[in-house]
DNA sequence: CCTTCTTCTTGCATTATGCAAGTACTTATT
DNA sequence: AATAAGTACTTGCATAATGCAAGAAGAAGG
């Protein structure tokens, strides 16, 4: 980057978080870490949006570079790296919870499990016009939970995904 | 588009609302229109960003089609077109909110004026914390306004941008 | 050792975006 | 009426981002 693009300059709010997060793949990264539970290269290649492998590298480190995501040896299988996010990546929380709100409402999907409505869990959705604040809480407080028999059923359905009739892209 | 790739199809929500609005203009367009009150394509390509003619045109069609805008010519200027949020486009106001606090909180700014917090202004922030639905109510109601003269102090500011001090990029 | 696992890198094809010019219609000016 | 200026694009070509397939390098397992 040439120094007069650098965009920690005088800049509206929306370009400044575009230039950071607002490409292709960022989000979805975002997405497997917050409520998938995933933290491996090689999960985040399981995605089913199929992303390559020189893309997620890249993103990886320019969200570690932004300070979204931080990277560490696992002391238990050197070859591997843990991905997990900073503060300033949780804090992206709300605003996922707000896109997955909005797709809720706008796509409609025929045909889909009871459990999930327009791609979302039911239960997120419920809990999210009830307490939206306790379940921010509750999402950024189990990002480290390795075993899923302490995380809450909204967490678990979430991480589930498409559970149930799962009919794949 | 071909048919096996439809976005309106058993998929995650994320993945739904980035294929919508998730490349590098459309939430640029969307901030012009919900704060900046522009409403044409020659508005639009007034922005510090400085879009192209192709993408903007191609961007304001593919709002269109997706719903989120409506297009509409100027009764006054029959060779101007009015482009508009749907209600599907407003409901995207919680999500640019959010953006613009998270933005707010990890954007880093020396040396800008009182009334404008890394590059988001103060008014809008407090009044983010203090009522957020009143806020958001606001400004979707004043979406079509066209005289400055009746809005809030908040819209104003926000319209205004980089008021006081505009050092530009 | 030798194979497999894991995280990348590299080279090349395809797609998206950027830039400059041009077009068609409308409005304003002379 | 003729000309110029405004407005919303389109088109052609350059550059940048992403996609795909293969390979490279260190660690783990047998």
């Amino acid at each position: 980057m040439k120094s007069h693009e650098n965009h920690y300059s005088s800049k509206c709010p929306i370009t400044f978080a575009l230039e950071i997060f607002g490409d292709k793949w960022s989000l979805v990264i975002l997405r497997d870490i917050l409520f998938k539970g995933k933290r491996y290269y090689s999960e985040f290649l399981s995605s089913p949006e199929k992303i390559s492998t020189n893309i997620l590298a890249s993103r990886l480190n320019k969200l570690e570079s932004e300070g979204l995501v931080s990277k560490t040896q696992d002391t238990k299988n050197l070859s591997k790296y843990i991905y997990r996010l900073t503060d300033k990546g949780k804090d992206l929380l709300p605003l996922m919870l707000d896109i997955i709100e909005w797709s809720a409402k706008h796509n409609p999907q025929p045909g889909t499990p009871d459990n999930i409505i327009n791609g979302a869990p039911r239960n997120l959705l419920a809990r999210l016009g009830e307490n939206r604040e306790e379940l921010i809480k509750e999402i950024s407080d189990n990002l480290e939970q390795k075993n899923d028999s302490r995380l809450s059923d909204t967490i678990k359905s979430a991480r589930a995904g498409k559970n149930g009739a799962g009919k794949r892209n």
